[in-house]
DNA sequence: AATATAATGAGACTCAAAGTTTCGAAATTG
DNA sequence: CAATTTCGAAACTTTGAGTCTCATTATATT
């Protein structure tokens, strides 16, 4: 019921392309930075049309989106998992925090795209947010009972964290210690 | 010392052309949506040519957050003021954050064109961001004495707020509870 | 093998809106 | 009156996202 369409006439849909745009648009991002990164430039360096590229994604930043989640998957830490397994608050967001500095640029400017569109915004929140946000509530679980405090919680800590990204201030270990401090007060 | 430039020749700036312009940024941004308003349309429905708004304004999101600004300077509500004195953080966050729901749509706009504009962005946190971080600092003052822990309350505090706003998530009075309950933990 | 279908890379094209430039008229100072 | 600066109006430039066209290629069906 789910690979039932494989079977469909035509040229099938090439994923050397696929992957070349995912990975050009990934590095493009993270060397030149968002802005200087354009629907032209990632096809034209991954060896597809541009046309390709619009048949498969709604627009740029639904590229970018999914070559940061992609790259974002496969990098879920050791150290991460076992933080939320412990359920150890600190640890979770020595490990996440920096995670999400290293890309923080692309993040803000994706961010603000989403804000001028609502269908990039909850992809954001399908791809990016969400599977930050899940983890967090299981290990706040333990810790407070009601759930809209939990959920408020929730609200607080990467609320934090994107406010510092948003506005260019530090967003470093001494944000995690401080936070995981405050869920303690 | 302030006032000695007054003394230029050529015809002064119009102030009738700066309110009208402010005037019909705001309400075309809170009526039509930020992405309907344009320079051309501000100017148009201002009487004012667009060299006129360029003049005097780097860019159609600074007119905007002017317009912003300006608004909320006139609207120092009484029960926040009297919340900042007597360090009440629930009261606070009660005035606080109907006022920033109520602009919300608008604020969501000029954080994203914020992040590809780093002086739009350093003009948003002067206007904007500080106005209403800095009560927040003196009303938790008393409270939390660390000045590092008081700096991340602040962020989580207007962080969840934001966070939420960018997210289409709501920003009500049930957060503003929340929010005061979890500085209280 | 022949045919229908759908995707491919390349590149021309459209479009919208931000920001710039030009212009003649109007409001100031001296 | 002369110099200076802003004014409103409107033409113009620029940029990049997204669309369209086309000849070509890979696959399923018959």
């Amino acid at each position: 019921m789910e690979q039932a369409e494989k079977r469909r006439p035509g040229r099938p849909r090439s994923d050397i392309s696929k992957n070349a745009i995912l990975d050009v648009a990934y590095w493009q991002v993270m060397e030149q930075g968002y802005g200087k990164v354009t629907a032209d430039s990632i096809a034209k360096a991954a060896g597809a049309g541009k046309q390709t590229l619009y048949r498969w994604w709604p627009s740029k930043a639904a590229v970018i989106l999914d070559a940061l989640a992609e790259k974002g998957r496969t990098r879920i830490d050791r150290p991460l998992e076992a933080a939320i397994r412990s359920g150890d608050l600190l640890a979770f967001l020595q490990a996440t925090i920096p995670a999400i500095a290293a890309i923080g640029p692309a993040l803000r400017h994706l961010m603000a795209e989403a804000q001028f569109d609502p269908k990039l915004r909850a992809l954001l929140r399908e791809r990016l947010i969400e599977p930050r946000r899940e983890p967090l509530r299981q290990i706040l679980a333990t810790r407070v009972a009601d759930a809209h405090q939990r959920e408020a919680l929730v609200a607080a800590i990467f609320g934090a964290i994107w406010y510092r990204l948003l506005l260019d201030e530090p967003v470093d270990e001494a944000l995690a210690v401080e936070l995981a401090a405050l869920a303690r007060i």
